[in-house]
DNA sequence: GTGGTCTAGACCACT
DNA sequence: GTGGTCTAGACCACA
């Protein structure tokens, strides 16, 4: 499914939060879709089945996934959330941080700019093949 | 100088480290300008002088402030800092990431591209003051 | 006869207990009524007779249902429940704490009080149906 | 501060998020006011340090808490929520539920209407009391 | 000292 | 089998 960077500065649990959001956020885990039970995963990724369980919790809480006791954890629709602001502006913050980032960096903000556009091309071609 | 927020998740000591990243770049604080003592600094801010110190060694480490013994503390010369293509690549996928997030919330193309447009202007303005 | 939500917090044999609570409190089934066979309900619903037998176990035990060997599961005289002072109050004691809640979240006692009415309001029409 | 039901069918962490909520909500616990460290509570209630973290963890979830790494946690200010019609919404549907409790009690709707009556009395004059 | 993360291993309720 | 809770005890970063 994916793998676990031991050397990072993430946490373990961070790092299955991103890397499932990554496989929903990209189509590759779809709504309705049971992902791996907690021991299943903990085995896999050779980690203590708490610290599956506390990502899974976090993903639950960001409302990417739902648990049915007893059954498993599953993929959530996105239309399951509307709209929600609260959590755009949040995703607003951490643009800014990134730019702030990149201009530490030593980035012009024309250099910013220029990637800009291209992540938002690539992110339109993605868009056009998905159809 | 600047203020912190106790409240955020940002550690103390990162929020210095930014907070006067930000001076720096924006032009507020100039080369061979002399910052305030770690002590004086920790009065100001009241916060314990050992979390300044850290702010200051990390800045340090990153090329913004030299340190001259007996001295004081000073800011270095943009010149000193080389264009990281690595930290800067890592930077690009920072914000691959937060497109992505924004895309899955459910904003459009133009919308992320209105929102990473008032970013940008943002922080033009900021350097502006600077200057 | 009812609808399962399999994403909700509530067990499947919560659900099923208080979803048929609902139908005889509002007279849909009445005294004396059959309900489904164990097994009936379990194809019905598509989930395990063990799940069901445990809410009809439940439904027994408050004093809901009572089941003839060999007959089947039949709805129980109303008179056979005594009310129970103790639970009442306990009740009141949950809703206390609800209103206690909405209060915190800002709701003026007005705007709690016509929440409220709403919801009773919501309880008698039901009720009316079922007559 | 309080006291743990351990014969109680709520989890441990559960009575710990409803007790200090309850805290905050009736004003015991002021904003700002340190409540005390998952050591120190752990040790107070003889529970785990985890359970107690999942605790505080929980309330900063929902707004009532929030966390300084290495210096402690603390009452948030209720202002930091803005009327917030997502938790209303939640509260609302516990609300329902203690109604339909009640009601599955054998209250009738005039005798709802009478206990909620006298609740928000109650609270009414708690108000005043406050002024 | 504070909170945050993680492991190992146990027990429970539900399906 | 599934997730949920809890304990005991470890190590880390931060103040």
């Amino acid at each position: 499914m994916f793998q676990l960077d031991l050397k990072s500065r993430k946490s373990i649990y961070e790092q299955i939060v991103d890397n499932i959001k990554e496989l929903i956020i990209t189509g590759i885990l779809k709504p309705e879709d049971k992902i791996p039970s907690v021991r299943e995963l903990s085995k896999t990724l050779t980690v203590n089945p708490n610290t599956i369980q506390k990502a899974y919790r976090e993903l639950e809480y960001q409302g990417f996934l739902y648990t049915v006791s007893g059954l498993g954890t599953f993929v959530a629709s996105p239309s399951d959330l509307p709209v929600d602001e609260k959590k755009i502006s949040e995703a607003r913050e951490h643009l800014k941080g990134c730019i702030r980032e990149l201009f530490y960096l030593g980035c012009t903000l024309e250099r910013i700019r220029s990637i800009m556009n291209e992540l938002l091309e690539e992110r339109s071609n993605r868009n056009d093949k998905g159809k």
